[in-house]
DNA sequence: GCAAAAAATATTGTCAACAATTTTATCCAG
DNA sequence: CTGGATAAAATTGTTGACAATATTTTTTGC
């Protein structure tokens, strides 16, 4: 059964909820359903391709087959998963060229995040990032590697909502959780781990402390830069030279 | 019938066509629908607030309130339309605070995508742009509002395509989307028209063709801020001073 | 045995009836 | 009249049965 399937297996964790009143915690089962999911995929449990069908879902999580679907056209608004007519839904395989845009697509938005931040930021702010920086830190160095992927993304996460900005910070979630599809599609597999560098994030906070936005801007933007070349963003699926895959 | 229904002639236009096919050409069916109440936003025809019963648009439209109802979710998550749990869906009313993140947003992507066009937009693309900007010209000069309008909101909407951002542009396409329903809320009253500035449009062209990318964002971000403060962005309507209202 | 056709199965998509909730209208005491 | 309870209507939410499509398996002709 556990190899027959796996998506089972892989969306794990608590079991759903019964709603208790008849109607209004329903929502929020939905919602919890959709976290569920996002989360999976934030970990890295839920690699690109997967298939997601319905009715199997739909059991996992005791709910009906009309809730599960409406929370995979949620998911899919959210380009997290892709939906064809007629052929279910499947976790998102984001393109070569979908990934870089993204990549640019962060750099812009958390470079804007990270300048509103330079006139803002407070002490116990800084002093709360440096917090979590240490964390992240310790958990690499233990090999808890989970632990720390899930502080490294907190870290941009909150970055973002204490810019204060929720159309940024909400656009900067989709990406967030977007980016492991790429990396797990990408990964250079020459290379060990595929993740954020803290130091970077630390250098950030040095530069935000002394007020000096640009210069944390522009080690955001390097940051990213650092993540995306870590990843083999070379040629497209669409063009995959056969020929040269098989030898001559 | 018009004052009693209101909503059903601003939503006007041709008739959504019956489905041809048995299936598949369903989605587009959807599509149909969804663009053409986003169409009706964009004309300023559908102004905050306005409630979207299911049953009248479905009929409306000539398809099922099931049908209707998933339009309506995907409105939702694009933010143009609130639903709230048994009390149906509504035109998105943006808060003050929601409105400025708004403008923030847009002058950080925008912003961006000015900057990536600085590189690489070529003397075709200047063309059509100048043509763009003359015709938007014409049409306000003619009065004919609703035109301009929409030539203004095409300039910046065929900017961001131009950069070849698909993420970014994805994110202008809803910020452009949302911005009459700030407009539609905020305009201050004394104000004759709350429009872009025709001249700032051309001001960026010029920037672009001489290559200058910084000059060009910086131009797009004054523009946008030029457009914010058009608007009574002043006062939140949770904080509104009923003492101040009236008199003493 | 193999490929194409056909049947069987599995999966997704739709709809209409029903349930739950909110909104509006009615009624009645004070 | 007014305010509040009650009933009626309108509106949204859910579900399960069925239809349409896709996928897999079996059969058939060569």
């Amino acid at each position: 059964m556990s190899a027959a399937k796996p998506t089972h297996d892989v969306i794990a964790g608590a079991p759903a909820e019964a709603a208790q009143s008849k109607r209004g915690r329903l929502i929020r089962q939905e919602d919890e359903i959709f976290e569920r999911i996002q989360q999976a995929i934030l970990d890295h449990r839920l690699p690109p391709g997967t298939k997601l069908k319905e009715v199997p879902l739909a059991e996992l999580f005791g709910v009906t087959r009309g809730l599960l679907r409406k929370v995979l056209t949620r998911l899919a608004h959210a380009r997290l998963v892709e939906q064809r007519p007629n052929r279910g839904a499947m976790v998102a395989s984001p393109s070569v060229s979908e990934s870089r845009d993204l990549f640019a697509a962060r750099r812009a938005i958390e470079g804007a995040i990270v300048g509103i931040l330079g006139t803002r930021i407070n002490a116990t702010q800084i002093k709360g990032l440096r917090r979590m920086i240490e964390r992240e830190q310790n958990a690499y160095a233990k090999g808890e590697m989970r632990a720390g992927l899930k502080l490294s993304i907190d870290f941009h996460r909150v970055l973002a909502q204490m810019a204060g900005n929720s159309v940024l910070s909400g656009f900067l979630e989709e990406l967030l959780t977007r980016t492991p599809l790429v990396i797990l599609a990408y990964r250079d597999t020459r290379a060990t781990t595929t993740r954020c560098d803290c130091n970077d994030h630390g250098a950030i906070i040095d530069a935000l402390e002394t007020g000096d936005a640009e210069e944390a801007a522009r080690i955001m933007q390097e940051h990213l830069e650092a993540l995306e070349g870590q990843l083999n963003l070379r040629e497209d699926g669409s063009t995959t030279d056969l020929a040269a895959v098989f030898g001559s």
